[in-house]
DNA sequence: TCAACACCTCAAGAGATATTGAAATATGGA
DNA sequence: TCCATATTTCAATATCTCTTGAGGTGTTGA
């Protein structure tokens, strides 16, 4: 993963309203959830939803699909996870203290 | 970690120059390295860096320690590895295909 | 065809954040 | 004491980013 590409997925996730939305998508699964569901689960109107979930979705955190009228959202967990191996790897040099932190269960 | 914390964390490591910083001093290990050295190492001038080091520091993943004329800032390993646990754990509910990303030299 | 629905886009305004250069503080050495 | 060094602070400006509400597109079903 590049440097910029990184920085853009952090600032996708560093938005209390999107990162709620990434939480509630990955918590989903692969059956993801509409646009509409997405908002009402994080509390917020359809512009903005739409705009966070635009966001995301630029950033490569979220795949979308049309069905019909809705739009379901899915997260991309190939991408939320090429973004903490750069954080780990890239960033912190796989340094051991770090990579324990990722571990379930053990942590901090 | 809380979500406002984790939200602090990830806005401050979301820019360029700070992200930069902070693998800097990962890099750099427990001796740190001193403001000056910091913003020659990423090339900001004197005031941004002094700007950016202190968001990190305010984000609660850099130390700082004053050292006569300069201020040795070190990376806090905890905090960085606190974050990424927040991420993997609260986000991401642990899940197998993200905590797998995060193990050296094996990932996507 | 029409109304309801689901979602997106747009423009305006507010608010937050970054950059610059100048000035302030504080330390160390001549 | 005086000057150079190291860092921070400040004000001004520029630039993003978020929110809101209005309006648009396309789809479904009566």
């Amino acid at each position: 993963m590049e440097e910029m590409q990184a920085l853009t997925a952090l600032s996708a996730i560093s938005e209390q309203t999107r990162l709620r939305m990434l939480r509630f998508l990955v918590a989903r699964g692969p059956d993801g959830a509409s646009a509409g569901e997405i908002g009402q689960a994080v509390g917020s109107s359809s512009s903005r939803s739409s705009f966070h979930l635009s966001a995301l979705t630029r950033a490569g955190l979220l795949s979308s699909e049309k069905q019909s009228r809705q739009v379901i959202y899915r997260a991309d967990l190939q991408a939320v996870g090429a973004l903490l191996n750069y954080l780990v790897e890239d960033c912190c040099g796989g340094h051991p203290r770090i990579v324990e932190c990722c571990q379930p269960k053990n942590c901090c």
